[in-house]
DNA sequence: GTCGACTCGGGTAATTCGGGTC
DNA sequence: AATGTCCGAATTACCCGAGTCG
C-alpha cells in the first residue's frame, strides 16, 4: 500500500510529528534522551522503537502526524503529486484520517499551492474512487468516509488561509439534486486564495433559491459546481434562471464540474467554463472581479 | 505559510490570552489545575483542549482569545442559552457567520457543555429555520448556508476536544435518502466527548453499505440518525438489516432524530432510542461500551 | 560522478525555568 | 492566600557555511 515502513527515522521527520524544532531534537540526542545511531557521514537516524518510546516516556505525544504510520519525507518538496495521488486515495478509502491529512500537508508546506493539490492530488482521487465505486471495489460507505476526511481537511485549510477583504463577496454552491460538496468547496477556497470572500451556500439548491441569493447579496461573482444533473431539461430551464440574473447585474457567472460535457454547453447561455481550479485562477488573474472596492 | 493548527501551547500563549501572568499560570500548571505536559528540557507545554477546559471550569475571560485560534470575544460576559438560541438563529439566517460562533464559543467558554448546547441552542435552531422554511420566511439557500456554518463550528470544536482513545471506535451515519448532516456530527462530536473515537460515515447511506461498515471495522456503538425518511416500507427493511448486524455482534445500535415517531418506532425491532444528546449522554454513562479494551 | 535536498555543528536571540520578593 | 514582577541559569528556536545522503 504504502512506502515499507522505514526503522530509522531522520530529526527532521521526528521534530515535525513531535512539534518541537529539528535544534532540540539534536540536542536531546545528544544527551541520551533518546537513543540514536549514526550513519557512517555522522549523520543521526532515530529508531522507530525508540522514537516511541520516547514519545510515551515524556507524555509529549500530542503530535499533528502519526509517527506510526510516518510518510517517508516529512518536508520540502520531495512528495511528488504523482505518487501523492495514490497514497492519498488509499488512505481515503482505508479510513487514516491522518495519513490522508499528512499527504496533503507534506505537499502544501513543500510549495504546491491549494490549486494544484485540488486539481492533482484531491480530485483526481475522488474520482477514482468514485470509478472503482462503480465497479464494485469500493463500498459506498468508503465513499461518503472519504469525503468526510477531506472535507475536515478543506476545513482546516479554510482556517490557515489569511483572511480575505470584507468587501468582494463570492457565492456559489450546487444546483437542485447535485450532492457532491467537495467540487463547490474546492471552489470557494480556491477563491478564498485569491483574496475573494467566497462562501459557498452548500448543495442542492434550487435555482429559484440561487437567484434569491444573488439578489440579496449582489456578489461580485457566482459559481455553480456541476458534478451531476439528474433532470437536464429542468437543469436548462433553471440554469437560464442564473444566466439572466447574473447578466442583468453584470456578475460574472462560473460554471464546471465533471457534469458539464460539450454537448451540454452547446445548450446553454454564455458563461465562464472552467475545467479545473487552475484554469479558474488564470480567470480570476486575467478578469479581477471589482478590484480594490 | 501557515500551520495546522498547533496542538501544545507555551505559558506565555495561554497567559497572554486569558490575561493574566505567566507566574500565575505556571503555579496552576503545578498545582494540577491545568493538566500540563513537559518537554525534554523541562519547560511546560499546555495541550489547547486542556487549556478550554480550565478556562471552562473556571469562568476565565479571554482578553486575547485569537492566541488560541478562538473568535473574538462577543463581550458578552455570561450568555443564557434561551436568549442564546434566538440569537444564534438569527445570525445563521442573516449568513453572519462570524456572529454565530461567537455565539456558541461564548456559550462554551462560559461553562456550557457541547450537549446543552446541541440540544438547547442548535438543534432547536435549525428546526426553527426549517419551520420557518415550510412558511417561505426563509429561501433554501439560508437554510443551507446555515448549515455550512454550523459544519464548520463543529468542525473546530472536533479539533478542541481532546484526543480520543485508540481502541474504542463507534461509527454511524443516516440512510438512504436523508441528507441531514449535522444531526450526525453532532452524535459524534456527543460521542467523543465521552472519549470515544467515533466517526460519522457521513449521509444517504444504503443499509447494505452501513451493514458493511460495521463487519469491516467492528465498533463498539452504532448510530443511526434519521431525521427524514424517505420510503417507509425501505427504511423498515433496511434497518432490520442494521438491527441484525449489530445483535449478532452484540453492538450496541443507537437510533434517533425528529423523524423516529412513535409508531414508526413500534413497527422496528429493539435500538437504543435517543431523543436528546442529553439522553445519549446518560445512556453511554450508564452503559459504558467496552471500556479499557 | 553530478546534483538537489537534507543534515551537521555551532553560534545567537528569544523564551522559559525555578525561586525569591513585593 | 493569591497575584504580579524581577532575576540568573537553562532551554528552545532560528540561522549559517560545510559536509553528507540518496
Amino acid at each position: 500500500m504504502s512506502q515499507p515502513v522505514r526503522e530509522n527515522l531522520t530529526p527532521r521527520q521526528v521534530a515535525q510529528a513531535i512539534g518541537v524544532s529539528e535544534s532540540s531534537l539534536k540536542r536531546w540526542c545528544d544527551r541520551g534522551v533518546i537513543e540514536t545511531v549514526r550513519t557512517a557521514g555522522g549523520h543521526r537516524r532515530l529508531p522507530r522503537s525508540a522514537v516511541l518510546s520516547f514519545i510515551r516516556e515524556n507524555g509529549h505525544e500530542l503530535a499533528d502526524p502519526q509517527v506510526l504510520g510516518l510518510p517517508k519525507n516529512g518536508g520540502q518538496g520531495t512528495r511528488v503529486a504523482t505518487s501523492a495521488r495514490g497514497d492519498f486515495m488509499n488512505a481515503l478509502v482505508a479510513g487514516q484520517e491522518e495519513y490522508a491529512r499528512q499527504v496533503i500537508w507534506d505537499l502544501y508546506l513543500g510549495g504546491h499551492s491549494l490549486v494544484q493539490i485540488f486539481d492533482d492530488v484531491i480530485a483526481p482521487a475522488m474520482s477514482d474512487i468514485g470509478k472503482q465505486w462503480d465497479c464494485g471495489d469500493v463500498a459506498v460507505y468508503q465513499e461518503r468516509l472519504g469525503v468526510q476526511i477531506v472535507l475536515r481537511i478543506l476545513h482546516e485549510f479554510r482556517q490557515s488561509l489569511p483572511p480575505v477583504d470584507t468587501g468582494n463577496l463570492a457565492i456559489g454552491g450546487t444546483a437542485e439534486g447535485d450532492q457532491y460538496v467537495l467540487p463547490t468547496t474546492m471552489v470557494e477556497l480556491t477563491l478564498r486564495t485569491r483574496g475573494l470572500r467566497a462562501c459557498s451556500l452548500g448543495t442542492s439548491l434550487p435555482f429559484e433559491s440561487l437567484c434569491d441569493a444573488i439578489k440579496t447579496h449582489d456578489p461580485v461573482l457566482f459559481w455553480l459546481s456541476v458534478s451531476h444533473i439528474a433532470d437536464e431539461a429542468a437543469f436548462l430551464k433553471g440554469f437560464q434562471l442564473i444566466a439572466n440574473e447574473t447578466r442583468e447585474r453584470k456578475i460574472p457567472l462560473v460554471v464546471g464540474g465533471a457534469a458539464m460535457c460539450t454537448d451540454l454547453r452547446s445548450k446553454l447561455p454564455f458563461a465562464i467554463y472552467c475545467d479545473s481550479m487552475q484554469q479558474l485562477t488564470e480567470y480570476l488573474e486575467t478578469h479581477p472581479p471589482k478590484p480594490w472596492t
